[in-house]
DNA sequence: GAATTAATGTTGCAATTGCAACAAATTTAA
DNA sequence: TTAAATTTGTTGCAATTGCAACATTAATTC
């Protein structure tokens, strides 16, 4: 039983309550928009409602790089290292987007919410959840080539697949800044593994062959 | 007020209490032993209590990747993806390690042990600090070029100091394996770093000049 | 549905990187 | 306090990568 959204497990009637307490608020942005950005002194966190967006960071020399993708129920905010870095949210399609005070989940409720202990619990799974997530993207970008960068996310998505086939969830060019690789070097080398039989692709669908 | 360990706020007897309702065990472990090994079903998440360890892996080039030091109550376990992957946790100096079952930690405590939302709490904060330092390490390998991961990573451990000065918490062999880079080419990326005045080094201190 | 914008696909070339193979210095163990 | 093992420092060379600059196709917008 994993945990999908923090407020698993609690009523409709208490989550209104509970939302109250925290002083929790939910806005609605158009694909495209920018959700947050400069999250220095951020301690907010945010919910994804509805809708998906990006974690992505510029640096100075105008790469991007995609740090997260979000999706609905998404946790993000907790997230953010305060290095000099330029992160900012920004919504792929229309969003609806909770944000809470970090201190009211953390803290125990002072009016005793009875169920703030579940919402610290799901918190807790979801948090338990992105490192793991975070994780193997470390495994991912700790891959010293293009090659093998590549093969270890594709492992990844075709991991559930008994075909191992999947759709890429991005455009060819979000992935190279997702890998943190140069797009057209990941293009070559992508097509260097259709020439050795690794991979088929159409479009985005993608079929892993031997490994 | 930053929470160290999982039991900050908890007296002494009560912990005793709680770690026989959990049935968690200590154990200790000499340097350069290993401490778990291909964690692919853990339940389990471990302790430092005393000493510093790796978590490390090796790819089947034989890479080794150091992808987190653990340090006195660093909490580890939960953050192993099930990627095929060879993961292992080493102890890098004398370690007591103290291990509970995940469950019990995530799970209301059926004899309603009264500390067990600080306990709750206190994860959940040093799950969030896990989830900061993932980004800061996501960040650096991000980077697309040796240069930029080194000076990204001094500019992370400078970032306390006003002297913009630290030391290397690594050998430099480690760091190379920790930056998932080649040794000898970060080697001459550090050579050509102090020639163009970018830093300073004696032995393992470092200090930033310009920037 | 024409025009504009974005994504895909390709290539040459220069720069960076990994690899291999050392010597020298330092640390650890016997 | 030697001997052995590890770390640091260095270099040539081949392989990989990033960059720039395109052509082509697909997707959006007006």
């Amino acid at each position: 039983m994993e945990v999908k959204s923090i407020f698993e497990g609690i009523e409709e009637e208490d989550i209104k309550k509970m939302l109250k307490c925290f002083d929790a608020k939910t806005r609605t942005f158009k694909k495209d928009r920018t959700i947050v950005t400069n999250i220095i002194n951020i301690k907010m966190i945010g919910i994804i409602l509805e809708g998906t967006a990006n974690v992505e960071r510029y640096d100075y020399n105008g790469n991007r790089s995609i740090i997260e993708k979000l999706e609905k129920n998404s946790v993000f905010g907790e997230v953010f290292s305060r290095l000099g870095s330029d992160i900012s949210v920004i919504a792929t399609s229309d969003c609806e987007v909770l944000f809470i005070e970090y201190e009211h989940l953390i803290k125990r409720c002072k009016k005793g919410c009875i169920y703030h202990s579940i919402l610290t619990n799901n918190v807790l799974q979801l948090l338990s959840k992105k490192i793991v997530d975070l994780n193997k993207r470390l495994e991912i970008l700790s891959k010293r080539t293009i090659r093998d960068k590549l093969l270890s996310y594709f492992e990844l998505l075709a991991n559930n697949n008994p075909k191992r086939s999947f759709n890429l969830p991005f455009t060819y060019t979000d992935l190279a800044d997702y890998l943190s690789i140069d797009r057209s070097a990941m293009m070559r080398e992508i097509k260097n593994l259709k020439e050795e039989g690794f991979i088929e692709t159409n479009g985005k669908k993608i079929t892993l062959k031997s490994y």
